[in-house]
DNA sequence: CGTTGCGCTGTAGGG
DNA sequence: CAGCGCAACG
């Protein structure tokens, strides 16, 4: 195996394979390929069957790469080796074990909007206001005692104050449906992998006699609950490598503790400490920048990391009068830079992915290829949200959550009177929905109605049949036909239902590729849905060309040799809502230092003097971080300086105030059948009626484009179409 | 009963 | 600006 061209330190975390070794490695300092040297060593080297070894990264994309390296490393199969991430793995686990929580193995997970409808249904019960308890709050609430390990009983025995007590109980409920579903949120991977563990030691025993050697990646970004299951995996052999760097750590809202990291010390006293200094990625530029920036936070450990390639070019800074004008100068900038780069090692970073919108404008106005990361839009679409359920019911018919969207989807006449007979009777069962039919006739259901849930019943019957030996692609046509999804959107000629079924036929490149990459086995239904629940956003950036535009969070674990970041500005990077919180502003100012270190040879620093932002127009000083990198390092544009709002006359730049509205009426037209109308938002058309009289009088007009309207003359926005107009177009 | 339209409100990051 | 809930209407 070839070991050559590593340095000291990168050596010796890759010979360290017993005990506990904490690698704390720099941006750009070759951890992942410390991390597949590692793997590699322990196959080639040591000897150990891959079956023993276990590696836990954060994103599948990185999984995938990491299997793909070490393949290309050695030559022995490493197939059976365990990559994958937190959430994949605890899958797998569960898959086989969870009946031993009374779980069915055919289990769902909900995606976030799922999650939304349960705790808005709960909260419907116990009729309380979604806008006084706000359903996303609560689910953070709820994330959170997960992440803590926390039960319902021991949040509601250890509920302090009213807001406690009603959130705990409201888990309580949320955890009680979830459980009739045989449903699991992202955070139960974790939390009932652990109950597993605790409750079957013959379980846990299998799986800590099998990982001999575990690697966890980015251990900067693990919550509390992903720490307990690495400790336990880790009890028997203590073989545990972990590598990350705490200047990365960008996900404490999720829950993840960078105490984790810094009191690997403290749980593991034997531990090897390895520290990677050398950055092989970025100019000596671009490191002096992110350096001086990160050195502002006071929560840390200082670390010099050191440049191993030349100086660089100096940063450079734009700025803008508008977000539309910040796009056009990246713009610009890509096609300048397109003589020297591929469009595919070029990245537009930004602090939301809202900010995405008037980058992406300018850039299909200027037709340069590109491709936008994360942004799970496409999938909370109706018509696919409804696809997915079908596949999850037919999975998991016990699956009420899904149930309830396509009972009634298309419409066959299953009314909410009906659904709320079902589900009263489901809850009474301490089962489901789809239990609940069996007994339909009894629960004064009319006859006309069972007849139609037994006919749904049995389409979904078929459909689970079927599933367990038609490809996914297959599967899916079966199911749009089958369930009659198909017809209506066929039957429904407008413009919105053709874009409908353009979506679902996108859908199907997806089941496609799963398809090539798997033969056809009885549990793919489960496998697919798993991996739609679990896609990182990180997993759709490919290699193929174009610029990337993504989230700074989004960004981590990866680098492209020219970097543009956006948005500089006070207010929305940092965000707003840190401003002024000294330790959330610190994890913002580690973002920033993600985000530079990306670089490896350009970086461009951008902000707008004002922009649109959720439908108000915001003038925003420049971000401390922009004033944080030494002005030495900066490259600042022509005739201007970086360091001041350009407006000399705030706001009043920003051009000519709208005209005040005035309430127009039409009480002096007359209009007769036949005249050409021109209307504010319908555009032109013909008076085909009119009915009333005075300040009643209606009129049909068809329009050419918008069709047919019934408006009241006197009010509408409507304008009379003289032989002069008509001459002038 | 189902649909449409209006008005209000929140408003990041992600597996 | 967008998404959602509710009210009114067909």
């Amino acid at each position: 195996m070839d070991l050559s061209g590593m340095n000291k330190e990168q050596l010796q975390a890759v010979k360290t394979t017993e005990g506990p070794l904490l690698v704390m490695a720099g941006a750009g300092s070759g951890k992942t390929r410390v991390l597949t040297h590692r793997v590699a060593y322990l196959l080639d080297e040591k000897q150990v069957p891959s079956y023993n070894i276990l590696a836990i990264t954060f994103t599948n994309k990185a999984a995938r790469e990491m299997q793909e390296r070490v393949d290309k490393l050695i030559n022995e199969d490493a197939r059976k080796m365990w990559i994958s991430t937190f959430h994949s793995m605890c899958v797998r686990i569960l898959r086989r074990d969870i009946a031993y929580l009374g779980y069915d193995t055919s289990f769902s997970i909900l995606d976030p909007l799922d999650q939304q409808s349960v705790v808005k249904d709960i909260l419907k019960k116990r009729n309380l206001d979604t806008k006084q308890h706000n359903p996303r709050s609560i689910l953070s609430v709820i994330s959170s005692y997960k992440n803590q390990l926390i039960k319902p009983d021991q949040a509601i025995a250890e509920a302090a104050g009213f807001l406690d007590e009603l959130y705990s109980e409201i888990y309580k409920d949320y955890q009680e449906i979830l459980y009739r579903n045989s449903a699991l949120d992202f955070d139960d991977l974790i939390m009932l992998t652990i109950e597993l563990f605790e409750k079957e030691e013959a379980v846990l025993s299998y799986y800590q006699t099998r990982f001999q050697y575990i690697h966890v990646d980015e251990y900067q970004d693990t919550n509390h609950a992903q720490y307990r299951l690495v400790k336990m995996l880790a009890e028997k052999y203590r073989n545990i490598c972990v590598v990350g760097d705490s200047d990365q750590s960008i996900y404490k809202f999720r829950g993840a503790d960078i105490q984790n990291i810094l009191n690997f010390e403290r749980d593991y006293p034997e531990a090897t400490i390895i520290k990677l200094e050398e950055n092989y990625r970025s100019t000596k530029m671009i490191l002096d920048a992110a350096n001086a920036v990160i050195d502002n936070n006071t929560e840390r450990k200082p670390k010099n990391l050191r440049s191993n390639k030349g100086e660089g070019a100096k940063i450079e800074v734009n700025v803008s009068q508008s977000e539309r004008e910040e796009g056009h100068a990246i713009v610009a900038k890509v096609k300048a830079l397109s003589e020297d780069y591929k469009y595919g090692d070029m990245a537009i970073l930004y602090r939301a992915n809202a900010q995405s919108r008037a980058i992406e404008d300018a850039f299909v106005k200027s037709s340069i290829p590109y491709k936008m990361v994360g942004g799970t839009k496409f999938y909370s679409r109706m018509e696919i949200k409804d696809l997915m359920s079908y596949l999850k019911v037919i999975q998991n018919p016990f699956d009420d959550i899904s149930f309830e969207r396509i009972i009634n989807t298309p419409k066959r006449g299953i009314g909410t009177k009906t659904v709320e007979k079902l589900q009263a009777h489901a809850e009474q069962l301490n089962s489901s929905i789809y239990d609940a039919i069996r007994d339909a006739d009894f629960l004064g259901i009319p006859q006309k109605t069972v007849v139609k849930l037994m006919s749904l019943l049995d389409v979904l019957d078929n459909l689970k049949e079927k599933s367990k030996y038609m490809s996914m692609t297959d599967l899916v046509d079966e199911v749009l036909a089958d369930t009659g999804y198909l017809d209506m959107l066929q039957s429904d000629k407008t413009l919105e239902a053709r874009s409908r079924l353009e979506n679902l036929e996108e859908f199907k490149t997806v089941t496609k590729e799963f398809d090539q990459e798997r033969p056809i086995a009885d549990d793919n239904l489960f496998e697919f849905l798993s991996e739609m629940a679990l896609v990182s956003d990180q997993d759709g950036v490919d290699d193929s060309s174009g610029v990337t535009m993504m989230t700074m969070h989004a960004s981590k674990g990866l680098e492209f040799k020219v970097i543009f970041i956006v948005g500089l500005e006070e207010g929305i990077f940092p965000s707003k809502r840190v401003m002024f919180d000294d330790k959330e502003l610190e994890e913002e100012r580690r973002l920033m230092y993600v985000a530079l270190t990306r670089a490896m040879d350009y970086l461009m620093l951008s902000r707008a003097e004002s922009r649109m932002l959720y439908g108000r127009l915001e003038n925003n000083m420049m971000s401390r971080f922009l004033s944080e990198i030494p002005e030495e390092l900066l490259e600042k544009p022509a005739n201007q300086s970086i360091f001041s709002n350009n407006n000399s006359s705030p706001s009043f730049k920003t051009g000519p105030k709208k005209k005040a509205r005035i309430i127009q009426t039409n009480n002096d037209v007359d209009f007769s059948i036949g005249d050409k109308v021109s209307h504010k938002v319908f555009g032109d058309g013909i008076v085909s009626q009119i009915k009333g009289e005075g300040d009643n009088t209606e009129l049909d007009i068809v329009f050419k484009t918008a069709g047919p309207k019934r408006l009241l003359a006197n009010y509408a926005p409507l304008e009379k179409r003289t032989e002069l107009d008509e001459r002038k177009n």
